[in-house]
This record gives C-alpha cells, sequence and structure tokens, in this order.
DNA sequence: GATTGTTTAAAACATCCGTTTTCATGGAGA
DNA sequence: TCTCCATGAAAACGGATGTTTTAAACAATC
C-alpha cells in the first residue's frame, strides 16, 4: 500500500462516522474496519483517540484559516482602511467555508464537526480550536466590530453567536432537514439554495433594532472598567 | 424510601448527566451512583436505557405540550378568528417555554436535550418526539403561517428552523458562551438577558426581505469586485 | 397478617471499548 | 545489502458498559 494511504483512508472515513455518531459512538473498531485498515493503525500513526479527532478537524481547519487570512488580505488591501461592509465581510466568510470542503464535497460533515466540537462535553476540543485558529477568528470580528460600529460590543458579539447557531443548526441538521422540507414542500434542497435564503435573514439579525432598555432585568449592573 | 422518589432521582440525575455529557458517554452507573441508587433500578422501572432517555423527554414535553396548548387556545379565543401577530406568538412560545423547565430551574438543561434529540445520529430521538408531540408543533406553525401571509411556505419554514437553530444553539451552549462573553465583556449574562437580546434579532430575521432572486442560479459570482 | 410492589446489595453475564503487544511481510532509502 | 518504516494479522490486556439474576429487606394495601 502506498506511503501513508492508510493514514488519508482513517482520517476520511473517521470524519464520517464521527459527523454521523459523534465521537463516543464511534469507536475506533469502527473506523478501522470500514476504512480496512489494521485496528492497531489508528493508535501507530496519531497516538490515540482524542489525537485523531483533533487531526480530522486540523485537516478542515488548517486550509480554511489559510485561506481565510488570505481572503481578509485582499479585502483589506482592496478596502485600504476603510471600513468593509458586512455583507462584504459575511459573503467572503461564507465563500471560504464553502471552498474548502468543496474537494471532498462535504461541507455538512465540516458543519457537524464544528457542532460538535462546540457542544462537546469538557470543551477539551472547544480549547483547542481557539488555541490553535483562535486569531483568525479574533481577526474577522474585529473587522465586524468597524463594520458595525453602532452596534454595542456585547450585543455585536451575541448576535455574532446567534448566527454562529444559526449556521451551524442548519447545515449540520442538514439531512433531518432536507426530510422534513422534502416531505412537506416537495422539493429539492441544496446548499446554495440554503445560503441564499440565509444570506438577507443573517444581514437583518445583524441589523435589527437594539433590544428594549425597559424589559432589561433589574440585577445590579456590572460596570465595565 | 418513599414511594418511587427512586425514579425521580433517576430522572433528577439522568437529565442534568443527559446534558452535559450526552447519551452514549453516561453510563447506568454515572447515573445510579449520583442518585444513591441500585444500579438495576433503572432496568427495573423503565425497562432500558433508551426508555429512560425517552422518559427523561417526556417529563418536559408533557407539561411543555400541555401548556402550549392552553395558551393557543387563550389566544385564538383573544383574537377571535383574527390573525395573531407573530410577535404575540412568538412572545407565548418564549413565555411557555421559559415556565416549564423554571420550576426546576434547569432551562438549560432543556435546550441541550433538544439540541441533542436534533443532532441525535439515527434521530430515533426525533423520530419519537415528532409522534408524539407532533400536533402542538403543527399547530403552532399554521399560526404563523397566518400571521406572514406574504412568506412563501418555503422560505417560512427554513426561517423558522434558522431561528430553532438559533436559540438552541444559544441556549444549549449558554456555558460556553457564557465563558466567552465574561472573559471578553467582563459582564453577567442571565437567561432572561439572552432571550431580550433574541427578541429583536428573530423578529428582524422573520421580517427580512426575501432573498435575491438574481442569484437562485447555478452559481452566483460571490465576492464582491 | 399475607400479599404485592419497591428498593437495595452484590454478583455475574456477555460485549464492547481503547490500547498494547508480538510476529511477519514488504517496500524505500542509506 | 541492510536498515528503517509502514502495514498487516491476531491476540490479549484491563476496564467499562447494558443487562440480568438472586437474595434480602421494607412499605403499603387488601
Amino acid at each position: 500500500m502506498a506511503q501513508s494511504d492508510t493514514v488519508t483512508r482513517i482520517l476520511d472515513t473517521a470524519e464520517v462516522l464521527f459527523a454521523e455518531r459523534g465521537f463516543a459512538e464511534t469507536s475506533l473498531r469502527n473506523i478501522t474496519s470500514k476504512a480496512r485498515v489494521n485496528l492497531a493503525a489508528v493508535n501507530y500513526h496519531f497516538g490515540s483517540k482524542k489525537a485523531l479527532i483533533q487531526a480530522v478537524f486540523a485537516r478542515y481547519l488548517d486550509p480554511f484559516s489559510e485561506r481565510f487570512h488570505s481572503a481578509l488580505d485582499a479585502l483589506e488591501a482592496r478596502y485600504e482602511g476603510r471600513d468593509i461592509p458586512l455583507e462584504v465581510l459575511l459573503e467572503t466568510m461564507a465563500t471560504t467555508v464553502l471552498e474548502v470542503p468543496a474537494e471532498r464535497n462535504s461541507l455538512k460533515v465540516f458543519m457537524r464537526l464544528l457542532g460538535l466540537a462546540y457542544s462537546q462535553a469538557q470543551g477539551h476540543l472547544r480549547r483547542y480550536i481557539q488555541h490553535e485558529y483562535g486569531d483568525v477568528f479574533s481577526r474577522f470580528t474585529e473587522l465586524v466590530r468597524r463594520a458595525t460600529p453602532d452596534l454595542p460590543d456585547a450585543e455585536r458579539f451575541w448576535r455574532l453567536h446567534f448566527m454562529l447557531g444559526t449556521v451551524i443548526f442548519t447545515l449540520s441538521g442538514l439531512d433531518a432537514l432536507r426530510d422534513i422540507a422534502e416531505k412537506d414542500y416537495h422539493q429539492q434542497v441544496s446548499v446554495r439554495d440554503l445560503v441564499r435564503r440565509l444570506r438577507p435573514v443573517v444581514v437583518a439579525a445583524m441589523n435589527a433594532p437594539l433590544p428594549d432598555e425597559k424589559d432589561m432585568e433589574p440585577h445590579a449592573d456590572t460596570v465595565a472598567h
């Protein structure tokens, strides 16, 4: 067998099974038998199951991080210090996200993995991702901050995560939603179609009026310093 | 020990552990030892682990379904056949959702369980919920349909699920987001505060302009020049 | 007061798990 | 050629899991 073909086969199989059933529900025997490699190969090449999981993420996030940095470089160069409009930033991120897994035609897998990482138990994966790729996201959120100067920092933080939830939930649960949608409306749903529907919703959500102050909670206000 | 106190203790412990670590990662020995109950008690009272999981859901969804039906009854009576405004419908659902787990102070647990059910592997839980509580949701979506007559059916379907994703993702990942938010902004975040922030975002998202028809085609050029 | 349903304790069952080990084969580079 | 490394097959390790069983207590009801 060719050099390290085994590594690729393990990763290809593992990411699909992880996305389908989660990490704990996927055994190394599941992976190695479906990938037709030796059981010991995982521990030989990756060291442990946990390291395998991180390698699966790295294979998506490394190229994403690199491309997104480049895309932001290009944007900043084009706008020459002027603020980049929110729509352009969101569009750029969407494009990059769609580009990366396109080669393996597995955006759904990518999104399910992200959702799993977020909802993971002790969050050791979230910490790994934050530590490894935090700078790209910081750079992005800083640009979003300049694009929405009227939005209080806390409000922007929450709305970005609201929209992150929308995207991850929708694209990671794509199969389930597709089932329901096609049963109810007899229509095909493509990822591009979904992204098209998402765009105005996300923009409108980010630009929504600020919440009413009057039903603010009466607890001791924490003064920022 | 009092009659069936064991059942309650099992359910109380199981829902917390399930929400924290997922179903597969929570063993019956975890549950029974933390609940200070005999290991065999789960199989004695519920029959199997799968039945336990469904019982955990039923304890939330039974009262929710009943209260939500009542709330919708009251709304329909008050509006006497006139369409109920979207804001009122959303507010009613939010109120009911907040009411149910309030007694146990565990909205987060409720939301995490819902999120787990959605993202579950083979979706046997989703099917169980759909089969058991589908009528309430159908009733709600029908009222939403009348409240948004200008929205195409497919568009409304997707936007409702977009917002479902927002709410489930936010409230189920509350601890993680709270960590980040408090580290970045040194502010306390309560559930009521989050719901207050969610309201205008959800309304704006539902009322967003329809997606552009022009980038419906094979592939639109994405990034602005 | 006997019966019935709960609860506990303890042990065992058969599986499955992640990981390690041993032995053998073959290819690649020094 | 010899050495290193990847791969394979097979087995075993220790441990955890869901489930079942047996035994003995306890409480409530008829």
